[in-house]
DNA sequence: TCCGATAGCTAGGATTACTACCTATGCACT
DNA sequence: AGTGCATAGGTAGTAATCCTAGCTATCGGA
């Protein structure tokens, strides 16, 4: 397995929340979304997308909605309330995490906190 | 599982080695250094540290040394060679993935990149 | 006609951090 | 003397989740 791979574990529903914060899309759009987004970093595949938008429906944080355009089905997911709330407080939930760890891998004591 | 748990996957290692930057540690000691230096939000159980240092002992990232202070048997950890490379490498892929995570978090336009 | 992009899906494997438990010493308090 | 806590090490088994590998299907271009 990559070591990219675990990298992602834990943060990866908070990403895909966050595609959604401008508007409902489908899991193909979300996977673009964050592989472009992220300058093709997170460039997930299918088989790792999906079972999570069913994790998050599951969990009650988005909901999807089965249409067809160009005879192409497709399943739009939006933000639930409670979905829009988890992003809230996961956001300033990763500027701690990452507010952690990168205080332990760089000790720079700052150069004098005036 | 505490949804905390997950968002260490993938960092646990880069963190443990950074941990020995500054010198030999043993098990205990690194479980101190990682708690105080997140400002007690890496305190992990040692069921979480000990299987993790094997690990890493195993991949030739560090080696540990058995000594006896005052009766208790200890286990120094320090970095190896490949375990500096590992750790200074992992570093650089910690920012660019925290910075990837931020960018997709909070899609501030710059208030003008002049 | 075949291939790539789009669009969706699942089963099973690999990794990893956790819970829960165990042993043992030294010290402080009762 | 006995109890509990901090220190110090460890293991077995579980849960979570991301990946690989595979599948179906439509549409457009080479």
């Amino acid at each position: 397995m990559k070591a990219e791979a675990q990298a992602l574990k834990g943060h990866l529903d908070v990403l895909l929340l966050a595609t959604l914060r401008d508007g409902p899309r489908h899991g193909y759009a979300i996977k673009e979304t964050l592989r472009d987004g992220s300058g093709g970093r997170f460039d997930l595949p299918t088989g790792t997308i999906y079972p999570a938008l069913h994790r998050l429906e599951r969990a009650g944080l988005i909901t999807g909605t089965w249409s067809t355009v160009d005879g192409r089905r497709r399943r739009s997911y939006r933000l639930t309330t409670k979905g829009q709330r988890h992003l809230a407080s996961e956001r300033g939930n990763w500027r701690q995490f990452a507010a952690a760890v990168t205080a332990l891998l760089e000790p720079t004591p700052w150069p004098a906190t005036p």
